[in-house]
DNA sequence: ATGATCAGTATTGTATACAGTAAAGTATTC
DNA sequence: GAATACTTTACTGTATACAATACTGATCAT
């Protein structure tokens, strides 16, 4: 499913996404500031490749930096998390009229056989292996619109609302299911305006749980550690 | 027009700044490797902080790095631009519909004010000006849609295509100025068809100016040193 | 008690030294 | 003379030391 091409991954590299990682799954809580020497000590590294991670985490939007103070966990305020939905829509709604367009058929059925060759049983409730199938169909819709740019920032974004986008998941799996076969039958007829609908819809249906998600989400942080 | 608000800025941050203007005017040679000793001592800094300037542009993607070898001037690749542009277009559309739904009538009104006083008399050619007009327009409408992480995506996307954005301008300073007024009808009748529409067009005219605007550029890049 | 002032401490920001790597140059072999 | 192995060089990647700044807590005046 991931390209099996493994890149030989700098020291450097890995501890940016170590830390990005952090970022993502909220081991950083929201708000608070980011001691560097103790991180550092921590992840076995030195201050200086370090700062250089943060540097760029904060350049992405994972964290924020206020002068003479380091850095800082986001904070994640409903009103920011809904404009990173808003965006993400925005994006995939006009990522799936491009695939419409630009897709081959090839590429189209490749999608749907993916899917459904791997579409957990029933019965099993691995959540795990769902929130990759989803962000997988998600991916290659983008990566269908041929624009690398665009998939750089929706990227970026997903990567910062993946925290949420789980919540309560298991009620909403057999729907995401169909709804990403429905976008897919919409890529087959090259029906552009129907695929934009069905992804508009299918993305803003969970836009109107976040701040419930992050309520929960709130619980999840503070209890974890 | 800019706001008057200047934050005392840190060092860091302006270092930042400088090597951010040198990236985008393509004071680098594109595909060229930036030396870190040579750069530092030129800007009177030390390589730590000039780099952390440094990863944070490759984040944004004003450079690219590569293992051992440093931070080099990112290419570009008409299809690079391209699909600059294609975002671009696809965010603003957006943007200007959400504003269509968002905007005050006083905001809008003061938009057209601005553009109407500071447009230059028919004679003279301050090309400068027409630029910072331009995109103070299309800063205000992305304001407008309300949605910051909209506008952070799309100050970074114009920032990299600034360089080409003023290719020819000047044959196209009347068009430019009559789409906008257009665009601001369009907003006052909240008709968000109709300001999609336009904004779509006002910005892919350009867009089929692109190649041709790199082939142009290209030559300004290797004649300014 | 409350608030202000001032040392002491902790932490960030910057400079510099050193280690590791890749490109360039040089010698050596066939 | 061309190809290969070796050496040198120049630069990046990392660690560490130092400087500047912000926080903490105690002391003192009101």
């Amino acid at each position: 499913m991931n390209k099996p091409v493994k890149k030989k991954q700098s020291r450097a590299e890995s501890l940016y996404l170590t830390v990005k990682n952090m970022a993502i799954v909220f081991e950083f809580k929201p708000g608070e500031r980011i001691n560097e020497i103790a991180l550092a000590r921590r992840l076995g590294a030195s201050r200086t490749p370090l700062r250089e991670a943060l540097n760029r985490l904060a350049a992405e939007g994972f964290l924020v930096t206020k002068q003479d103070r380091g850095f800082f966990c986001r904070e994640l305020k409903p009103r920011e998390m809904f404009e990173l939905y808003q965006s993400r829509t925005i994006l995939e709604v006009a990522a799936v009229r491009l695939a419409c367009e630009l897709a081959t058929e090839q590429e189209v059925v490749d999608l749907a056989d993916t899917l459904d060759h791997n579409t957990p049983a029933e019965g099993s409730l691995n959540i795990n292996e769902l929130e990759k199938l989803d962000e997988y169909f998600h991916e290659q819709i983008v990566r269908l619109s041929r624009n690398m740019e665009l998939s750089r920032t929706l990227e970026n974004i997903n990567a910062r609302i993946r925290y949420f986008r789980w919540v309560d998941m298991d009620s909403k799996r057999i729907k995401t299911q169909k709804d990403h076969r429905d976008i897919i039958k919409a890529l087959i007829m090259r029906d552009a305006d129907l695929a934009a609908t069905l992804m508009e819809e299918h993305i803003s249906r969970r836009l109107d749980q976040i701040t419930a998600a992050i309520k929960e989400s709130y619980s999840r942080i503070y209890l974890a550690s």
